[in-house]
DNA sequence: TGGAAACCGGACCAAAATGGTACTGTTTTC
DNA sequence: GAAAACAGTACCATTTTGGTCCGGTTTCCA
């Protein structure tokens, strides 16, 4: 389905839920309650989104998370690759060399070229846009062009 | 990762042999061979491209495959899809509603936004393209035009 | 008329990834 | 020192994926 993993996409709830509040350190059970998550769902997300440097933890009594940088300065492609890791829609187009019909199957040149191309878009979608709810389209006006497909 | 398929790593290299050959309908172990790949796989593969109307498919001695469609005709969107179906990075951003959380996560519309971005990249990549990304013809010295029974 | 080539449609299974949870430790505040 | 809250990790159930196989059907050719 060409999907990004379910985790990812709470990840995004979790994320704008917090962009929400930028003052405050908010706790994982407060989290999960605006995000309507179960807890321990979260608080994976938030050490694996702290990993990345996505949010700032604090320990301790009236510890929390908090973003670690402005919301404009987050991407949609800092979320999805803390959750899976580096872009590329291949594995061929991640490291060459792990395929031994790399030589001659020849499509891994296409293969890394759209996975540049949704890099781009990945990019240009910030965390500010999408609390704004109402994002423009990301890099290009792309709107479906046909929908017609047999 | 946000990857794609194996399968539908494959099912691009298999689509790019037949388009070598525009002329000639070939076997499912002539794909195999020249692709590289198990035949089960590419056997399995066919029938998804052909369910997909990507392949036309003849039935018999001397029968085959055959591109349905001219290489300029035919998208990696349509690949992918015939493999993983309808195009969107989240489960929520195909069929809303599916979601009770929909309501106030208010990220499906961004997702959306970046799905349909994609979809339209996918879309601006043919196969004609991808056959010229090759870096050469690979094995196609071996003239075995047509009905190589041998 | 018979056999062989080749596709068709499934079922089937093993392996891996995913989603989700639980437990124990460590840090900080009061 | 007790409680709150994160850190790390380990674990398991479920699903998805990858890959294979089999019987059936169609077509061509001798
Ligand atoms: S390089 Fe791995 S399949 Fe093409
Ligand atoms: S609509 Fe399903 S998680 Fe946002």
């Amino acid at each position: 389905m060409l999907r990004v993993s379910r985790l990812t996409d709470y990840a995004t709830v979790v994320m704008t839920v917090i962009a929400t509040h930028p003052a405050d350190v908010l706790s994982t059970a407060q989290i999960a309650d605006e995000a309507r998550l179960e807890l321990p769902t979260v608080s994976k997300l938030l050490k694996l989104l702290g990993h990345a440097g996505l949010v700032e933890s604090f320990r301790g009594v009236n510890g929390g998370y908090r973003l670690a940088r402005p919301a404009e300065a987050i991407s949609l492609a800092d979320i999805v690759e803390a959750l899976e890791g580096p872009i590329g829609l291949t594995e061929c187009s991640i490291a060459q060399g792990h395929c031994d019909r790399h030589a001659q199957c020849g499509v891994s040149g296409s293969w890394q070229s759209v996975s540049g191309a949704i890099d781009g878009v990945l990019r240009g979608m910030t965390l500010a846009q999408m609390l704004a709810g109402r994002p423009a389209a990301p890099a290009k006006g792309a709107a479906n062009p046909a929908q017609a497909n047999a």
